[in-house]
Parts: structure tokens; sequence; C-alpha cells
DNA sequence: CACCATATGGGGGATTCACCCCATACCCTG
DNA sequence: CAGGGTATGGGGTGAATCCCCCATATGGTG
């Protein structure tokens, strides 16, 4: 394939559900200099994850340039598909998030880019190239997420389930016929979940949850 | 003020806490042509609420472009406090979020411009000449979101002042003492409240809100 | 002046939640 | 194999919830 010869110009697939984002993005990679002499070439865009998918499929690029909070499929998921069919593209990720529970997924997966649309996007200009050679950098911004990720105990796989289930609006009975097992199970699952949040109401543990990005407001009920 | 001389350029600031947007709608409001045929002058930008502000204040511009989900002070308070301080600007939004109470809120202010951030922003650059002329103008992306406020059913003050104090993590308890009424009655207005939502537990409510835009998950706990 | 929406207050009851106690079974790791 | 973590169950208790019933007071509106 024609994108691993490093003696061809760089491609990429800008991913973002924002026109303004993309079209600022591809001027500023395609302009020679500002990353590479020679600029990277923009072959693709996509507005969505789905969209996403396809076009890295097709291209295969050296680079990604992935929003996370995106109609369609989004979050650290899309990540996982798109290394499945491209295994090659480098995932940068730029996002506005800095929720702790979603940085820690994506630095899960195997993505070598992470950078804040708050931050100056020079930073993500001036790393690329290290990228581009095999390098890894996440900015600086998301210290703080990571620190607050660390402190927060990591939740059993039944629980994050329960968790989600309860945050559905799901009541104990109806979490325990659904995953067939006794409601005095779920309830000790609750147990234990909120204390390990420390939490004591299902009002806060929903706070938590959405704070933390452990969930999506959008996908409910 | 200068700002109000026909015979100048019109002035703009604009308010976005990502880099890269604000500059890409830099560059479009300033290239001649594309807007009016002398461009608009940006004048400033500001990175969150608080900034917008006080640049707003400043520089007293014929146009505010401002994007309501930003850090330190966002949502419809912003345009309100903005207004107060330069009721001659006109204020032009830029959003990414559909969430139908939220947008309900902002046409309750005197909003002039109402324009999505994943739409093409030539509907934007084609509408700002109508709107420095005195006009208003909504996007059609948000039809849906303006007609899914329709059918839902209006809240007393009472009531949301109530769904406030319940998201917050608060027990009818504590709730009648803040408000010095009895639980009973907290109770009797959370059983309308959910009654009028079509809900019939916390979780259910607590997503609710979220969706609709009710209540902003960073300012919780 | 009736009428209606809103806010206030209460009684009662069924359900659910939050949090203790307990035990068994599995898997993995030292 | 002994220990730790996870998942599975159960008993029990007090608090909070959801949702009925009811009444009164107030303000606006036809």
């Amino acid at each position: 394939m024609s994108s691993s010869q490093p003696s061809n110009v760089p491609t990429a697939i800008i991913a973002d559900d924002h026109q303004i984002v993309r079209q600022g993005l591809k001027v500023a990679l395609e302009s020679p200099g500002l990353v590479t002499p020679q600029g990277i070439s923009v072959v693709a865009e996509a507005e969505n994850g789905l969209e996403a998918l396809a076009e890295v499929k097709i291209h295969q690029p050296d680079i990604l340039l992935l929003d996370i909070s995106m109609p369609l499929a989004g979050g650290a998921e899309v990540v996982n598909d798109i290394q499945r069919w491209s295994p090659d593209t480098r995932i940068v990720i730029l996002t506005g998030i800095h929720a702790p529970g979603l940085i820690a997924q994506l630095l899960n997966t195997g993505i070598v880019g992470l950078f804040s649309k708050g931050s100056d996007l020079n930073e993500l200009y001036q790393n690329l190239p290290l990228i581009l050679n095999g390098g890894r950098y996440i900015a600086s911004s998301f210290d703080e997420a990571l620190q607050a990720q660390q402190n927060t105990p990591a939740l059993t796989g039944r629980e994050q389930q329960i968790l989600n289930m309860i945050v559905a609006g799901k009541t104990n009975k109806e979490i325990a016929q659904q995953l067939v097992i006794s409601p005095k199970t779920v309830d000790k699952h609750r147990t234990s979940l909120m204390d390990k949040l420390g939490v004591h109401s299902v009002a806060e543990l929903l706070a938590y949850a959405f704070r933390e990005g452990l969930i999506d407001p959008d996908h409910l009920l």
C-alpha cells in the first residue's frame, strides 16, 4: 500500500461532526511546513462514526484525526472497530471532553495521540511528526483527568453492567429479571457499587455517572 | 459609538472555547465577499462566558457569535447578562447542542440567530447580512427540537424548582426544610411533576432532565 | 361571582431503596 | 492449598419513594 512508503506525503482522514473544525484542520494539515515540510494529504473527511469507519476502510490512511463525541457511533468502541479494519492507521484523538472515565477508556485502546480542542492546536501540529514517526503523545491538559481516574476505584464488570441499567431507570427487580439473577444479588451489587463510588442515593449515583462520562445521556430510555 | 455607523465595516466578537473554531470563523467573517462585500471585522475573541461578557462590554460590537456550551458561565444566563451590558449587540448562537429545553430557553432571550455547528456553515454566512440588517434567522436543523419542546408540558415554577433540587440529590425532607414547606407538599409537587413528564422513578427523572438540557451535569454535588 | 390553576397541607399504603447481617461457589494467584 | 476477589443467594430493618385519597387558600380570568 502506498501509504506506508515513507517517501510519499503522509495521508490523513479527518473525522469531526463540525464542518468548521474539519475545514480548519484540513487547511492546517495540508499547508506545507506547518506539520511536515510537504504537508499532510487529507484524503477524506467524515462527520460521524460510521462514515469515519467506512472511509478508513477504503483509504487505509497513515493517520486518523478523530473526534470521539460524534453522532452514529462514538467513544472508545469506534476506535476499536477502526483498528480492526485498518491496524496500521495511527489514531489521534481530538476532543473537548475531559471526563476521566472516557479518557481512561480511550487510553486502553491503541490510540497514539490525545489532544484537547480547548488548548492551542499548535501542540497538535508540533507533535504530529513525532506520531508519524511511531511516537505517542498525550496532551498535558489531560493530566488532571488521569489523576482523577487513578483516585477512582475500579468497578467490576457486573457492577458496571448494573450501573448502566440503574441509569436507564430500571428497578432492582427488572434488572434481576433481565440478568436472570435474584433481586437480592442486584441489591448487593448496587450496594457495593455505591460504596465504591462514595454515593448514597440514586440521584448522586446518576450525577456521578454523567460527570465521569461512564454513560451517555443520549442513548437513554 | 462607531459600531452603529452603517458606513463602517461591521464589528463582531467570536466566543467559542475551541481555538480552531474561532480561527475558522474569524477567517470566514473577515474575508471580503463571503458575508458582506467588505467583510466583518473581528475585534475580539473569547474562550469562555466571562471573557465574552467582558469583551462585549468593552467593544460593544454589532454582532456576537456565541457558543453556549462554554466553561465559566454558559447557557441562556450569559445571553441575558450580555444583553444587559450591550443592548445593541445582536447575539447569534452557534451550538452543537439540540436539547429542546436549552433551545427553548435561548429563544426566550433576545437572540437574533441560531445556527448548528453540525450543518453547513454557509447557512450562517448567507444569513448574517440579513441579521445585520435587523433580521432574525433560526436554522431549520432546530425544527425537530422546537417541535419536541411544544409536545413537552410546561412545568410550574415550583415544580421546576423542586426538579432542580431532586436532581441535586436532595430528599423530600431536605427540600421541605430548604423551602420551608411541608415534606408532604414536596411529595405532591414531585408526583405531579413526574406525572407531567411521564416518568416513574428518580432515575428516569434524572435521565429526562439531562437529555432535555434542563440541568448541567457539571455543577452537581 | 363562579371557575380554574397553583400552592399549600395531610392520611394511608404498597413498593422500593439503602444498608446491615450471613453463606456458598468459583477462579486465580501466591 | 490457603487466601483474595468476584458473583451468587438470603434475612431483616428503617428510610424514602410512589401514588392514591382528601382539604384549604390564593390569584387570575371569563
